[in-house]
DNA sequence: AAGATTGTGCATCGAACGTTGCATAATTAA
DNA sequence: TTAATTATGCAACGTTCGATGCACAATCTT
């Protein structure tokens, strides 16, 4: 259902998926119009009618990448223990992937920010804030299920903590393999945590 | 030993300490000359005559950021568990110090920029590599004491990644009371390591 | 065929970026 | 006192930033 006016002369979707990926290389003011337009394959005018600016092209690219991503369920396994290790392999695959940008998106690609552009780095902390208490909530069931005895907020940022770390590490070039020995060794701190 | 010339009429550790801290919160690109001039309480033309460029306040700014935080005494402890517990506590107490900005600027302060400054991003990387060959060099002497059983370079990146993400967590909001309770349960790693 | 509507290329906008030239001020050395 | 040397304020540099006005192209609707 095309409607009227001149159709677009190039795919919506390959333009939004180059961008996030040249924003999730180099942050968002990291990544400038002129080179997001080549990376894009289109001109800067056509950018601004499809996209509005570079803010709502950002929240766009950042939509994608989070509906690419796989989701949140694993939160669904049966076990806390199986949810968080599912979560943490699976995010460390993706973070090392030599086929994508290294670490993620959401929290290397706002970290610093210019005074301008609060507002971004706000937005990619809210998704942050939103992830951990998801990472709670399956915590607390956990702990109802009688899995874990220690307080499940501790527990998140902890593993938070090494999942944040995992970009940074991958960022200086630390294969699949790497991250997955971090995450074995994480994982290594699920059984205090079943005791009191 | 004043020299020749007109003396300077402001104090250079003074304002190099300002540049610090907005670097610190703001990032390499993130603080502007006219952001850094007014908060170092200088002229843009002083900005230049006392220390050259922006690359080059920036890398006095991170030579006194890191002289200014401890620095790797820790690592001279009997034990490597003592080791990277000090370190761990010491670095959660600063990054959530509520007089400083949050974090490490080592870690955040050039973790995107663009394709211009990658030279700023490489200087800090190689501080973290440098850093990462410190903890792995005291992970091996407590391997050869017979303290770890484990490989020392996964332990020493998974506490690395910890330490990363425990970055981010203070940006967003974590308290020193919050990063205490990350390294609690970090260092709940430590035991299984001593096992093969 | 005519009108309405939307996309694109070109040229360019004002603002901000990091940086510098120049005249002048303030000091030491001769 | 004079010369040499360094610091500062002012104004501006060239470049890049994100964003836009406008003429024209290309489609749908009537």
């Amino acid at each position: 259902m095309p409607g009227p006016g001149r159709p677009r002369g190039f795919d919506r979707d390959r333009a939004l998926t180059a961008a996030m990926r040249l924003f999730w290389e180099r942050g968002y003011e990291g990544a400038a119009i002129s080179e997001l337009t080549a990376a894009m394959g289109i001109g800067t005018r056509s950018l601004y009618t499809a996209f509005g600016s570079k803010e709502q092209l950002f929240r766009e690219a950042v939509a994608l990448y989070e509906s690419s991503g796989d989701g949140t369920e694993f939160y669904e396994l049966p076990t806390g223990r199986a949810s968080v290790e599912r979560m943490l392999r699976s995010r460390a695959a993706t973070y090392a992937d030599p086929n994508t940008p290294a670490g993620c998106m959401v929290v290397l690609a706002a970290t610093n920010v210019s005074a301008d552009n609060e507002r971004v780095r706000a937005m990619l902390r809210a998704i942050r804030v939103q992830d951990r208490h998801a990472l709670i909530t399956r915590l607390e069931r956990a702990r109802t299920d009688g899995e874990i005895a220690a307080d499940p907020v501790p527990v998140a940022d902890f593993f938070l903590s090494v999942l944040y770390g995992m970009s940074v590490l991958a960022r200086d070039g630390a294969s699949v393999a790497d991250l997955t020995r971090v995450v074995d060794t994480a994982m290594t701190s699920w059984d205090p945590l079943t005791r009191r």
